[in-house]
DNA sequence: TTTATTGCAAATTATTTGCACATCA
DNA sequence: TGATGTGCAAATAATTTGCAATAAA
């Protein structure tokens, strides 16, 4: 546990008093996993790291925690294709690119697609939030796969992470 | 029933033929109901119109012909937000603005996007299939709406989708 | 005829909810 | 103490699957 991480799992706890909820132990446990994870969880990756600190937590109580924290504004939750939702701290915005091959979540600086998305504002009278959506694709690294052997269906292990 | 629909309905059925697949009565009705929708349908709004004119035919039907029709290639899905799926026939390709407080589905040009996906795969080495999700924001409607009443939460009526 | 397709019911996956009990402010 | 939060079991929602019966080629 490193002393800055002290740190900000406070700050989000006082978050949440502040915006007029308990801090209890589950929650405390669930915003520790949140900060230590430094990243990306599932909602069942953030229950796994709980119950190893307590085993009692549920999986409800996760999920209902972690929309209690998106009211709160300390966390944002994306999704991923098809499958589950992941969750991170609402500081460091970025968005996701998601290879639906290999599985593997990068992520990019929103000012990458600022200006797109303030163009299609402006044309489309819309305003975008594609930060809760990840930008579904194919990475480098499965494009040449693929170039040699066959194509793959789904994702399989996640290749490491960039 | 338009003359140029049943061209289209042929056409697709024989797409359907060539990549060794049956012709058969709810396959028909399907890829009917596709062509005659023009646009974007759920899985189960594909089920509506196709038990109009054969109750018989089950959702699990649908689904299962519906992914046949994405592998052969004449049919795409892609998702809105956290809910269902819609497919739309693949010629024709554009991308979605899904409007998260009316549920209104607007579409856009691939040609919009196209400069910005390619400068985003040569950055980082990723090539970007976005047609697949909508983009996810709040349409101008809602935004005006939204600043004289409260905001809203979910997607109520789909306001008459332009 | 014989393999692909269908209908139905039951299974899955991710998430949500009702409810009685526990706990924080 | 009294509202808020929790565990558990059961409910949803969208989609998928096993299997025996049917129907295309």
């Amino acid at each position: 546990m490193i002393s800055h991480e002290n740190e900000r799992i406070d700050e989000v706890l006082a978050q949440l008093a502040a915006t007029g909820h308990r801090i209890t132990g589950p929650r405390r446990h669930i915003v520790t996993a949140l900060v230590q994870a430094g990243g990306h969880l599932t909602a069942e990756e953030v229950t796994n790291a709980v119950q190893a600190q307590d085993p009692s937590v549920h999986l409800a109580t996760v999920y209902r925690t972690l929309d209690t924290l998106q009211s709160a504004g300390v966390i944002v939750h994306i999704h991923l294709g098809h499958g589950k939702a992941i969750y991170h701290l609402a500081d460091n915005s970025h968005y996701h690119l998601y290879c639906q091959e290999c599985g593997a979540v990068r992520e990019i600086p929103q000012s990458e697609l600022d200006t797109f998305f303030a163009r299609i504002g402006e044309t489309y009278d819309f305003e975008p939030s594609l930060g809760h959506f990840a930008i579904i694709g194919t990475c480098g690294r499965c494009i040449e796969r693929r170039g040699s052997k066959g194509r793959s269906s789904g994702p399989t292990s996640p290749a490491s992470i960039a």
